[in-house]
DNA sequence: ATAAACTTTCATTTTTTTTTGAAAATTTAA
DNA sequence: TTAAATTTTCAAAAAAAAATGAAAGTTTAT
């Protein structure tokens, strides 16, 4: 396999396994492009070898940029922006995690919440309704914590996490 | 909020929340359905407090049971089937965890290899697209094997976690 | 200030995903 | 068997999500 040929695969693959876990397409597809090039991309470039419109590069750049894991750089003397992705991959895993707790977990928390303090009337429906839900609540709360923690850490946390598991 | 709310509520909430995880609406809203009903309910029913059609309940409960997570249940002297969720929030994470990870994970490390195993002609880009494509390798086969190992653990793999986490 | 270079916005179109529903298949009971 | 009850399948329709592209907005150089 060439390079040309190889880099194809990886965007496309990235592509795919962004889809399936909720990130649009193109929105994969510009990050995996970012960061395997090894220097800042303009968006022409980036329309260019995605074969997609200026609307959509915008748009996707931003919204990568507002998850935390592309950036703007500015060249000397170059009108246009250029765009470069986060490359360490620790770094990118606790950017990602940040973000997705913010925006999912922390909101569904909060309503299992509401909804496991309703004040059942003991019929055996209600009370396993409670009951379930607090447990999801307790689950849920413990796991999203766990995330945070391993975001303190920082620097190379999924490598001593792997210690510690594998004893 | 009474019970009524507060169930759907929860599934809705549940549906969103698995739309932003790349499950469908309705699979995650038939699975918080399932999960929070004390006793096995049929697809007629699932059907009405949901307002979906048969073929879309049939097909999604058949990918819940592809899944692992929702099983058949037979009663004496009815013919038609019933419905349960697994309700161990623990095998519950395992056997997501372990779906994703071959449904997806796996093929996805397969392609990284490939593409990082190309035979680069040592220019600045190809250097860097090796280099990065081998360290997406190695974090995500290493991220993979974690949950592979959480997955032995089983039996309250989360708990045990969280307090070697917490040191 | 003007205008060229470039980026963003958003109504419209396109694509993708999901849902429907009726026909076919299956299962069970008589 | 036959037929009633139930489930599955899948082509077509509907809904949802993503992409387009041209106009509006910005920025920078002169």
């Amino acid at each position: 396999m060439e390079f040309k040929e190889a880099k194809n695969k990886f965007v496309q693959t990235w592509g795919a396994l962004g889809s399936q876990w909720g990130i649009n397409k193109t929105m994969a597809q510009i990050h995996a492009l970012l960061m395997v090039s090894h220097e800042a991309v303009s968006m022409e470039d980036i329309m260019e070898e995605l074969q997609i419109s200026r609307g959509n590069a915008s748009m996707n750049l931003r919204a990568l940029m507002d998850w935390g894991i592309v950036y703007k750089e500015y060249k000397a003397g170059e009108r246009r922006e250029f765009f470069t992705a986060e490359k360490d991959l620790d770094e990118l895993a606790v950017k990602i995690s940040r973000e997705r707790s913010k925006r999912e977990i922390k909101p569904a928390l909060k309503v299992l919440k509401e909804v496991s303090a309703i004040t059942s009337d003991n019929t055996a429906e209600e009370k396993h309704f409670v009951d379930q839900t607090t447990k999801l609540y307790d689950f849920v709360l413990k796991a999203d914590n766990m995330l945070d923690k391993i975001t303190e850490y920082k620097d190379n946390w999924l490598a001593k996490l792997v210690v510690k598991i594998m004893k």
